[in-house]
DNA sequence: CTGAAAGCGCTTACAG
DNA sequence: CTGAAAGCGCTTACAG
């Protein structure tokens, strides 16, 4: 059976093919009885437009790739979730790729989303190298980058105000009495990592607590990770009671390592995680964290780029969206004992 | 900037663009010193091919469709995330459409990917309703159906096998000496959760215990639904001393009812869960659990439809694809007491 | 060995 | 109000 096209359908309803075109974009007045032979023909040979013609043809893909580090990390799988959802209710599919923070990896997916003439990328990467970005605006594909702080003659930009989250983590443990807050990062120089470390050090600074370069361990954002800083944190700072980890995944880590060296939790350790991901509220002790509005960064990301998509975006001025961070109790902290 | 076309290499390397598109894609022999002036201003130019077009001249589209229920399910996003890598390697992009297991989305995905010329489908369905997948090879797309069974006219199968799953996890808790074993399934009445059970029942049977239909409640394969199941079976059988949950999200979520009703995990209450994802591990105690072969699964899923896509696949049989469950144990069930 | 031309399925000026 | 035709960027017979 072969695919029918818009000539299929202007035959069987015995007009041009340029009339089937109008009825179906609603793009100039068709005679009413006209239209309803072309509708009537639409319907029986079930058509669905050719998307690769039309773009062909200077329209849009109707198509957005969203480049992310890793959709198994869950922080990431549920943002990206959150973007299909919302650009599927405006008619946009997407691309996906995982980019595992490779800069090849990166830079061939780029490629491949301009060759399939993407209408615009939504880019994540929490990478630490400067990125080449400009290649989008070179062809006139807007972009918006999320999850990181860049400069606006390039993209939109999206952003949790990660140092404020640092600041309110930290001094939550602060107040809860903690004298000794470890910390485990990020594996990034750059990036949101750094910023949370800021407001990290930041909060110490106001509550009087000393900070030792050995109060901190790098991980990876994943479980393992959490779980070897922990161990490496434990061993340098017997005496710690409160971690503050940069994401909710190493957090989970965390917590395993420390039930190894034979801490009770919450009692002996207070652990604050980052992002809030679903799962936070569902292990035990559930995870006292600092929460990111997926939904709304999601949801502006998608917004900010179909504007440009849609309306002559060159002449207007990229924005920059950053979202205030919450803090979420729950059974992971408690007072120091 | 305009993009750079065939054209403009054609003028730039002083040859036919017909003969452009021969070195490209290596179709037919080029005089060496003419290709390397051809190579030459490719570079130059930095020009990338437009992938719709050539996809509408008959070429693929380099682009596989990939439905799934929910990628914000943890089996989900490993799935697809392997899918995505391995159709990276291959050379495909994927366009991911979450289906939310509601047949209005699906059909909507199914229209989107045919108008959008995908080389061929991925499609994951854990909905109880028949699937009308037939469109795609009317269109000449193939398709690969995963986690389901289904009748190879229209598809190759990959699936686990979910009845043996089921049974040997059954058949573990058993041999611990547990005598009172719930089950908390999936929503469904199809599928991969009915299987399961099934060998739930025939281990029951196999170790002469006694099943009542109270011992069964229905999840969601979510967290939530797995927590509001537990605290169901619980209430009504307040003597069970194992559980055998379907997925291993709804585990974690009877953990923590188990954990509300004060049990202590996992001395008083056993508990097998399925899939294997990555937390699972991490989670204390950490869950013992029937094993997917994710990576297998999805590269298996993505060479078959490759093979299809570039073989005159309409002569070859489709295919169905079994791999065996692997029972993994770990803290969270141990020998009745 | 290479070029000129047809055609993929559309949209959109251009005519009438 | 509607049709004939150009053209988007490619690939691939058809000539020479």
């Amino acid at each position: 059976m072969k695919r029918v096209t818009i000539k299929d359908v202007a035959k069987e309803a015995g007009v041009s093919y340029a009339t089937v075109s109008h009825v179906i974009n609603e793009t100039r007045h068709v005679e009413p009885e006209t239209e309803e032979r072309v509708k009537k023909a639409l319907k029986k040979l079930d058509y669905s437009p050719n998307i690769m013609a039309r773009s062909l043809r200077g329209g849009q893909s109707k198509t957005i790739g969203l480049i992310v580090p890793d959709t198994s990390n869950l922080f990431f799988a549920e943002i990206a979730r959150k973007i299909e959802d919302i650009g599927f209710q405006q008619g946009y599919s997407v691309i996906i790729g995982n980019s595992d923070n490779d800069l090849n990896k990166q830079k061939n997916y780029i490629d491949t989303l301009i060759a399939k003439n993407v209408d615009g990328v939504i880019f994540i990467s929490t990478g630490s190298q400067e990125l080449d970005l400009e290649i989008f605006p070179q062809n006139k594909i807007p972009i918006v980058v999320a999850d990181r702080d860049m400069s606006l003659e390039i993209a939109d930009v999206v952003l949790l105000n990660n140092k404020e989250g640092g600041y309110i983590a930290t001094r939550h443990l602060a107040e809860l009495g903690h004298k000794k807050i470890g910390c485990i990062t990020g594996p990034n120089s750059l990036s949101p990592s750094m910023e949370r470390v800021e407001g990290y050090k930041k909060a110490l600074i106001d509550f009087d607590i000393i900070f030792h370069s050995n109060l901190i361990e790098v991980g990876d954002f994943q479980f393992k990770g959490g779980e070897q800083a922990t161990d490496k944190l434990l061993k340098n700072n017997p005496d710690i009671t409160a971690i503050f980890v940069l994401n909710d995944m190493m957090a989970i880590g965390a917590m395993r390592a420390a039930r190894r060296h034979g801490l009770v939790l919450p009692d002996d350790l207070s652990i604050v995680g980052f992002d809030n991901i679903e799962l936070s509220e569902f292990i035990t002790p559930s995870l006292t964290t600092i929460a990111q509005p997926f939904g709304e960064i999601a949801s502006i990301a998608v917004r900010l780029l179909i504007e440009r998509i849609q309306g002559n975006w060159e002449n207007r001025k990229n924005q920059r969206k950053i979202f205030p961070p919450k803090l979420i109790i729950r059974e992971s902290t408690i007072k120091r004992v």
